[in-house]
Formats: structure tokens, sequence, C-alpha cells
DNA sequence: GCTAATTATTCCTTGACAGACATATTCCAT
DNA sequence: ATGGAATATGTCTGTCAAGGAATAATTAGC
């Protein structure tokens, strides 16, 4: 799992524009206008996105329509399933690891 | 979904900590041997995991076992509900939105 | 109670990033 | 080709977070 991806989302209005072009492709202007922020920063946020490979952008016009990329959605399930049994099971390994620790100051004596 | 998650998440050294925890419980010395980080550094990363409420603590003796929490890795597995559809469908709704645009344009007319 | 081990906190410095503003760039329409 | 709309980039400033080192706090064992 990449850090850039949690580094791109760890940003209250780099989110919001994620979960906006959740429901669709949406130029710059339109993605401005609806989180009400200004143009500049809009067209920033966007690149962090681009560049982290969350977004790709496709030129329409004189408009570039922001879209969002799979890839790094399905990289984030993925890795999540390593931690899926962690509540899909109901125990922690905490006595497992005190039992381990027991063994080592056992071996101390 | 909340971005001190993944705010949590956007700091390599945290990212392998939580990898680490994966496989269990573990006190604060031996994450910082394993990850060859300094203890203070160490103490400071899971303060801040552990107000994301990504780790909880549990004092064993005089040392402090820290162990993964399942809460926000299930927010984060239902948040990827809303994208699952974009790489399970095919289509991205780049045309719906094509469309829309169009019908605006002969709006203005 | 005292010492050592384990862990947490504080202070300081430095680097990275977001916001505001101005400006540059690209591209369409006429 | 020119003006205008849409978008990208540059610059500056303030803020925040990470790393390093020293120190404080907690606890076990004697």
């Amino acid at each position: 799992m990449n850090v850039t991806t949690f580094s791109a989302l760890a940003e209250p209005n780099r989110l919001d524009i994620i979960q906006l072009l959740c429901d669709g492709p949406m130029p710059v202007g339109e993605i401005a206008d609806r989180l009400e922020l200004n143009q500049p920063q809009t067209s920033k946020h966007l690149r962090v996105l681009s560049d982290a490979g969350l977004v790709e952008v496709q030129p329409v016009a004189n408009k570039r329509i922001y879209k969002l990329r799979p890839q790094p959605f399905q990289e984030m399930d993925s890795w999540l399933d390593s931690y899926r049994r962690m509540w899909e099971e109901r125990f922690d390994n905490l006595d497992a690891y005190l039992r381990k620790l027991q063994q080592q100051q056992n071996q101390d004596r």
C-alpha cells in the first residue's frame, strides 16, 4: 500500500473532491463552484490528486473533465484484506502475545 | 469518512507501524526495534495513531502494548462501497456528462 | 525507598504544504 | 488573429508537523 494515496486523501478539500467525483466526471469550474473553492486552489488540489493517480483528466472543448481512477481504490480494498480478519474473528492476539512474553521471561532464568 | 484516519496513515513510519501491528499486539520497544526507529519517535507516532483511533493501548507489567482497533478499518471498508461500482461496472459516466453538457448549451440559445 | 527499565513529553529547528493573489497558458469562437 | 473563457502555474506568507536530543514520568524488582 502506497503512502501517497493516503497523503492525497488527508486533506479535507481533496477528500470532498473525491466524494464529489464519485457521482461522475466533472470539469474544474463545476468542482470549484460546488465546493465553494476558488479556481486556483481547485486546480492545485486536482494536481495533487492526479499525481497520486486518484484522478485522471480528459480534455473536452476548452474544459478539462476530471474523473476517478479505479486502481488506487482497488489497491486500498485489497490492502484492507489483511485487516478484515481483525474484525471478522472475534479475538485479538493479545493473550497469544502474553504467552510469548511469558516464555521469554522463563528463558531468562 | 474522516480525514484524520487518512492523515494518520499518510506517514511512512506510521503506516509501517500499522502493518506491523497487523500481525498482533506489540509493546513500544519492540515496534521501535523492528522498524529501526528511536523510542521517542515511536511513542509520538503511536500517540497520533491513538488519537486517530487506529490503535489502543493496554498496560501489561511495565510495558504498554499497542494493538489495532477495528473500527476505522471498518469505516474505510464501507466508505469504499461507494467506489466499488466504479470498477465493477465497466463504464464511467463520461458520456452521460457530455449529454448533460450538450443540453445546457442548447438551452443557452 | 531506590535503581533500572520502559515509555511519554518537551523544546527546538527545519521542511512541507495550504491559502490568497497575480499571472501565464490553452483553447474555442468569431 | 483576436478576445474571452477555462484552467494551470508562480510567488509569497503563515501554519503545522516530523526529527533530534534531552528530560520527565511511570512501574517493576530488589
